[in-house]
DNA sequence: ATGCATAAGGTCAGAAAAGGTCAAATATCA
DNA sequence: TGATATTTGACCTTTTCTGACCTTATGCAT
């Protein structure tokens, strides 16, 4: 089997085991893979690029790494998906967590998922009763992700 | 981890603490972090400079110090400035043209003023009474505005 | 006032710790 | 066999860390 082939096994199996997003040490995985590390990037020039989906982003000097994200191809079609299982009532903690998930899912970013999550804090909802503030959530929730689409 | 990360991670939750104005003695920072003092110098040098919003001053001999000022970005200042000028309750079409205007001052981008119209309009209060609309707006579009400072 | 001792902080160069590039050598495949 | 893909190694750049040496301020003794 080519070296090559391992090496982009590896990474894709870390990517899965880590929603998406795995950070890697150049050197180590290299030694690991009994291979140069300059294999390494051709690697990740040849199979993760942008086109095939991915990020890839790194960082010289000590405390080094590289990250590889797999990017959401299909956004529009997650969101939707996701909107569609948002129910008619929705409690702090499960937005945030819902949020924070769409965010590991590459489906927003973290001012989008920051702004959302304000618009759904409790805070935001001193007047309202507090049996309401789950439906009213719920339906900002789907609102503000619907601009999204 | 870096210990340049952990010193800077530090110094930032002083900030946070004091109001954007943290005071260090080089020595026990550097001994607390098990780091030679000129990294302290370091962190300060590549970390916190003008372009990312800091000043950093200090003295030398007996009592001397460094502090470390956090400064209000224009941008930040501005919008500080109109999250304040939000009365306690706010019409459909005062948030639209409040948030048009300041997508217009440079103080949001349009996705970000989409959503937080969305978070704002009365398709997402269905069940809240009209005569409490207006008051959570407002509440809705502080809140979610200060995600931004 | 003067002159040291002490207590800070500052500078800079070099070592160490990552990762990046590129071209030559090899292997694979159509 | 010719084109394309893989492998390797020499050399480069960026970031972090360390230590030797420098400058400035304070306080105290004379």
């Amino acid at each position: 089997m080519k070296i090559s082939e391992l090496i982009s096994q590896h990474i894709l199996s870390l990517l899965d085991e880590a929603d998406g997003i795995a950070e890697i040490q150049r050197n180590d995985l290299a030694v690991s893979m009994g291979c140069v590390p300059s294999q390494i990037n051709y690697v990740l020039t040849s199979r993760f690029t942008p086109e095939r989906g991915f990020i890839v982003e790194s960082r010289r000097g000590g405390g080094g790494y590289i990250r590889i994200t797999r990017i959401q191809m299909n956004r529009a079609e997650a969101l939707a998906h996701a909107i569609r299982s948002i129910g008619d009532a929705v409690s702090p903690a499960s937005a945030q967590g819902f949020l924070t998930l769409m965010m590991q899912e590459g489906m927003l970013d973290r001012e989008q998922a920051a702004l959302i999550a304000a618009a759904c804090s409790d805070r935001a909802y001193k007047n309202v009763p507090q049996h309401e503030r789950d439906i009213l959530r719920a339906s900002i929730l789907k609102n503000t992700l619907l601009v999204l689409l």
